[in-house]
Order: structure tokens, then C-alpha cells, then sequence
DNA sequence: GTCTATAAATGGATAGAC
DNA sequence: GTCTATCCATTTATAGAC
């Protein structure tokens, strides 16, 4: 990593900086939308007038509401990584693997029009770019790893367990938002799903 | 049930009859076309075109597009009703376990726009009128005796394997529509579900 | 109960000036 | 990069004749 220690300035492309501070600026905005009225229940219009902006200003930034709507794909996949990543992996594999599982399900049922777009397959005509749907498979890398340090190193396993955790997510969303009901069954529901020893 | 018994004919109410008949092929219209392209995929001009009619004749079948998804809601959960009732109770109750576990889950991943409809909290605005909502305990109900009998009485339990259920439905059409990937788990992941005895 | 006609609003997207 | 102006298509829903 020479750069780090190199004595040459890095030149900032001022343009792109803001370009890109703009381009969050709508994400968030969209997510907001998103998460008041559904993922599907705002027309860009209403994006445009969070940010003050007119509808076709936009379309400088997107090219249209379907690559918007892939923006907030990628952009969740980044923000699930980033958590996964910051979780710490002290204690025995199975505690790790307890705390992984609390760290997911939150995630989704934090923000059900994410869960929807990023988990579910219930946007119509929506597709996800090949670039975005790379970056989906980043988190589940993980996920296997520390399930497999908790003895479930098999596909079986790995697949039971997503399965298994979307499931209480959408349950917890589906028939109890805001509550525990589905979210307190975490850690039974992971010692059980867990191949025999 | 004197009624069975009784000479008196039944008087048919044949306008009724007609009228049911009706509301019929639009529900079967209208499950067409979202099973093509996705649940709020289509406008409803469409679903008269599939039955012969112009727009505005649908709402004297149905107050609106919403109260046609009211019935969609009703209508499925009547039928998968009827697929537990026919659903064979003979052999040990983990046998009939396993059997409805797969009877459900087909019943979800043979047509994700129900599925989504029904236990998904997806459709931006729609909540399902009280009737139809009533209507949607009744599974549950057959679901929790089954899952009983087999050692699984608690409620801890029936929460887990509901989210279980629909969490291997939800994976299996969104990331491997029309094969078996998550369906083939469906007895391993019941077994593991269980309480230990 | 079905139709024609139309309201009334929505909403994605483009052209072209500044 | 942002704007005004506008297009154009869609779509739910209603009024009222037959």
C-alpha cells in the first residue's frame, strides 16, 4: 500500500465529489420515500422535491426509475456488508454465529422496502445489473464462513439457514412490525437448525 | 342436517348463480395475469379483455381495483384451506408433518404472485378487509394441530416453523424458480425444527 | 348488466433554452 | 447541471344511455 505512505498529493476531482454527494443525496431520499409508503408508493417527482431538485434533473444522475431502483439494490448489499463487517467475532464460533443472525434480521426488518428489494423478487420488471448482483453475493461469503465455524460447513446447512432467516424476518415484518416476536426466536431457531453432532 | 333430508326442493337463485359464475372468471383472469407479470404488474383493462368485457362493466363485480385484490386475498386463502383439508392425515404425525410441510410449501412456490399476496406485506395501500383476514387464521389453525401432534404444541414452536415454511417458499422462487434447491430441504428442516424430546 | 364517453389525475421521460 | 415546457401514455374510476 505505497500510496498511503507516497508524498504525492492525491488530486481531488472536485466534480465528482459533489456528483457523487448529489447521487446520495437522492438514494437517501428514495429510501425515504421508500420506507414511508412502500417500495413501489412514490413517484420520482416526490424524490425530486426532497431534494430540491425538478423531476428531470434526475435524469442527469439516473437514467431512469428502474436504475435508480438498482442503485438502492447496490446500495443496501454495500450497507449489509459494511454491518457484517463491522460485527465483532470474538467468543466461541456459536456465540459469533448467534450475533451474526441478531445482526441480519435486524437489518431486514429494520427497513422492510429494503428487505423487499434486496431479498424478495417482487418489483415487477425489475432486474438487478450484473454489477449490483455481484455485490449481493459479498455478504452471504461471509455468512458461510461463520456458519461453517459453527459446525454447519454443509450446503444443506447454509441454504436451511438463509431460508431460515428471511423466513423470521418476514414474519416479523409481515405479522408483528416493531415487535420481537419472530426477532426473540433467533437464537433457538439457529441451535435447532444446526446439523446434529 | 335435516336439510340434506328434506323433500322441499332448493330454490335456485339462477341471477346469483350467473353472478358468481362471473366474479369467477374475473379472479381466474386476474391470477393469470398476475402470475405473468407479477401482482400489480397489470392494469385492469386487461383482466376485462381476458373475460370479454370493457373496463367499467368489472366494477359491478368489484367497487375497485383493490377490492379485486380483497378477493384474490380471500380467494386463496380458501384454497389453500382446501388443499390442507384433502391432505391426507394417515401414517405417524411426523409422517403427516413432513406431508403438509410440503403440501404448504408447493402450494407458496407454485405461484409467487400469491405467495406474495398472501404472506407478504407487499402491496403498497392494501390491507385485507376483516373478512377476508378472518379467513386467513383458518390454515393457521389445521397448521398448529398437525404441528402439535408431532411434539411441537408450544407456541415458541409454531412461530418458528411458520417462518421456517415461508422463509425456504420465499428462497426457493426467488433464487431458484421452478427447480428444488430449498424444496428438497423441507423434511431436514422440519426434523431439525422440532424441540429435542 | 353492458356499453360509450370521458373525467381526472398520474407519472415516466424527452427537447431544448439558459 | 438545472430549468421550463411538454409529450404521451397509462390507468382508475364515474356518468349516463341503452
Amino acid at each position: 500500500m505505497t500510496e498511503e505512505l507516497a508524498a504525492a498529493p492525491v488530486r481531488r476531482d472536485r466534480r465528482a465529489e459533489r456528483r457523487a454527494a448529489t447521487v446520495r443525496e437522492i438514494l437517501d431520499a428514495a429510501w425515504r420515500l421508500a420506507d414511508e409508503r412502500g417500495l413501489t408508493g412514490w413517484p420520482l417527482k416526490d424524490v425530486a422535491d426532497a431534494v430540491g431538485m425538478r423531476t428531470p434533473s434526475l435524469y442527469v444522475y439516473f437514467a431512469s426509475k428502474n436504475d435508480l431502483y438498482d442503485a438502492m439494490f447496490a446500495d443496501g448489499y454495500r450497507r449489509l456488508l459494511e454491518r457484517a463487517e463491522a460485527t465483532p467475532r470474538n467468543g466461541t464460533p456459536r456465540e459469533v454465529l448467534h450475533r451474526a443472525a441478531h445482526v441480519f434480521v435486524d437489518f431486514c426488518a429494520e427497513d422492510p422496502a429494503r428487505f423487499q428489494l434486496l431479498f424478495l423478487r417482487t418489483l415487477p420488471g425489475f432486474e438487478p445489473s450484473e454489477q449490483s448482483y455481484a455485490l449481493a453475493l459479498e455478504p452471504l461469503t461471509l455468512i458461510a464462513e461463520i456458519l461453517a465455524a459453527a459446525g454447519g460447513g454443509d450446503a444443506a446447512t447454509l441454504d436451511l439457514y438463509t431460508a431460515l432467516l428471511t423466513g423470521l424476518a418476514s414474519q416479523q415484518i409481515s405479522n408483528d412490525p416493531g415487535g420481537d416476536r419472530w426477532r426473540r426466536l433467533i437464537d433457538t431457531a439457529v441451535d435447532r437448525i444446526l446439523p446434529p453432532s
